[in-house]
DNA sequence: GCATATGCTACAAAAATGATAGCGGAGTCA
DNA sequence: TGACTCCGCTATCATTTTTGTAGCATATGC
């Protein structure tokens, strides 16, 4: 009994809770690498490239056209791609986790030598 | 074009600033997913495993060994999973997006029809 | 024309994820 | 004891995603 998941925008988010399909969009890789580079503001698609540790432009590509249709990141010609307000929404509410990186490295990294 | 950024020299995603390790470890599929479902209490492997959607036993192993190695959630016996005080910090951090995610929702499916 | 930079695509290999079945261990109860 | 159940976890294999490299069409400036 198989039924029928509805992979409508993004997968495995048939629960109707928008946060599943949140946290969805977001655990794909460089998905957030992505919308944290663009913290600084406008960045060219090999400016972002460059930025994410040279990922390949494959992903790149699917990771923006999906940020993008998430409303989340624009696009301008001959500007590049920038946060939508929504997106710097979302940032601003992943900022604090620079500052829990460092204490979370501290620790784990204590913790293993 | 514009180059006003700053310089950023991270090259592998175990390298550099302690935020790019994170976003790389939870910019896994079901790692965010994982934390969240955990945020009521103790889940065993399986209830865990249904509260994600059934997620295949493969993956969810590999991002609790992962998440337990980063000293976010951890392991009891006859207990189950639970998030860390560590890892309960995190999902502090993560709370307001419920909020958000409803606020997103609402734009980009209005947007999507 | 030529050079450069943009966003983006093609293609095959590598890695991650997915689905299904099952393991050994430990409790529980007849 | 032995069957039963649930625990965390693994084996195997198919599918999907990601990676790496090269290149396209377009636009701008020399």
């Amino acid at each position: 009994m198989v039924e029928a998941r509805p992979r409508r925008t993004v997968r495995g988010s048939h629960s109707g809770r928008p946060v599943m399909a949140l946290l969805d969009l977001l655990g794909r890789r460089w998905a957030l690498r992505v919308i944290w580079e663009l913290r600084d503001g406008w960045l060219t698609s090999r400016q972002l490239r460059e930025a994410c540790d040279d990922v390949s432009p494959t992903v790149l590509q699917s990771r923006v056209s999906e940020l993008r249709a998430a409303g989340l990141i624009t696009l301008e010609h001959r500007r590049g791609y920038a946060l939508t307000p929504l997106g710097r929404e979302l940032l601003d509410q992943f900022l604090p986790l620079n500052a829990f990186a460092e204490r979370w490295a501290a620790g784990t990294l204590a913790e293993q030598g």
